[in-house]
DNA sequence: AAGATGTGCAACCGCCCATCT
DNA sequence: GAGATGGGCGGTTGCACATCT
């Protein structure tokens, strides 16, 4: 059985709201707040909406101090950075950009940055593709293909292939098209940056320093796990930057291309993995986008604490939308967990 | 000039969760 | 404790406008 419905939807008005009703719901509002029930609040006023889309138009539109368009780099950058510590929760994103609501991030995110990333990865693919071919001329190996000719992306791991039998826990998707996971890890690549110099922050020397090279997304990103974690991970950072040099380094031989990238995090991510393969599993699933199957077992320890983790889709894409938030809970947990363990030898 | 296609954005939908009764 | 209710959120849709052919 459905819930009842929040207001007569029959004798409520859709669509666009007009500046006489605008007008009606904003003065109300200022004069006397909206009284804690936005359900009741249309028919305080004589406005034939619903509550909700009465809530709405106010925290979108009609709130003061709400900024339209023009977002600058600086604000798409701290999106992105943002996008990829705690994915789409578009309020949160909102609340670190004053004068932005989330619907309006969203749109934007939706509309304009993803293509603009998508844009990026595509030129950058087109490069790597002609390197690729030239140098395969050159070694005049038989057997050379170009990364995309075999289905392999020259960016992400490997995935693993399917095994023979095992059932499709979702209809299946080609993995490079999984757009959610696809723009994170280009994300990641990319250092957390969408616009300004194509030439990624160096990252020599620093240790575990999250990829985003000023000083404000780095503070963004600490807001953002203390809003998510309990009060352990707020030392996180502090932690992490307070390792010795070259704790994590490694030469990222035999890891994912991922980890080739310019951003030191994900080879840091693949140290504690490599380093810990059992209780990181579940990472790996978040920041590749794919399952993991345990050798040996036949379990998977991702699926003791994840809704979705069946065996199926130990080797299929994870419905990253559905398992994200408590994935880089767990991401986090998991580093400042390690992070701790290494300080403590 | 006109139709087709693409883009951006406001608004809606439906789900989840916290609170109330 | 269970159901009802409202707030909040992310995903999606629909429409107006812009651009292309």
């Amino acid at each position: 059985m459905g819930r009842a419905p929040c207001c007569d939807k029959a004798n409520v008005k859709k669509g666009p709201w007009s500046p006489e009703e605008d007008a009606k719901l904003k003065s109300y509002i200022e004069k006397h707040g909206t009284g804690g029930n936005w359900i009741a609040l249309p028919q305080k006023i004589g406005l034939k909406r619903c509550g909700k889309s009465c809530r709405l138009r106010w925290l979108n539109y009609l709130r003061p101090n709400i900024k339209h368009g023009g977002f600058s780099e600086e604000e798409d950058n701290i999106i992105c950075s943002l996008y990829i510590s705690i994915g789409s929760r578009w309020s949160i994103i909102a609340a670190q950009l004053p004068g932005r609501t989330d619907n309006d991030i969203k749109n934007y995110w939706n509309t304009r940055l993803k293509k603009k990333l998508l844009g990026k990865q595509r030129k950058e693919q087109q490069v790597r593709r002609a390197c690729a071919l030239k140098q395969g001329l050159k070694k005049g190996k038989e057997d050379f293909t170009a990364p995309d000719a075999n289905n392999q992306n020259p960016y992400w791991p490997e995935l693993p292939a399917p095994m023979e039998g095992m059932a499709v826990p979702y209809p299946y998707q080609d993995p490079r098209l999984n757009d959610h996971a696809l723009i994170r890890k280009l994300l990641i690549k990319l250092g957390g940056r969408l616009s300004g110099n194509d030439q990624p922050p160096s990252m020599e020397g620093m240790n575990l320093q999250w990829p985003l090279d000023i000083s404000t997304t780095e503070r963004l990103y600490e807001n953002t796990i203390n809003m998510f974690s309990s009060a352990s991970i707020n030392s996180f950072t502090d932690t992490c930057s307070s390792l010795p040099n070259n704790q994590f380094s490694r030469n990222g031989a035999g890891l994912s291309p991922m980890s080739q990238g310019p951003s030191n995090f994900p080879m840091e991510l693949s140290d504690m993995i490599y380093s810990n393969p059992h209780r990181l599993e579940g990472l790996l699933d978040c920041y590749y986008g794919v399952g993991v199957m345990n050798e040996g077992n036949g379990t998977n320890s991702a699926d003791e604490s994840t809704s979705w983790g069946n065996i199926g889709s130990s080797v299929y894409p994870s419905p990253l939308s559905n398992c994200e938030g408590f994935h880089q809970e767990m991401l986090q947990e998991c580093l400042l967990s390690e992070a701790k363990h290494m300080t403590s030898h």
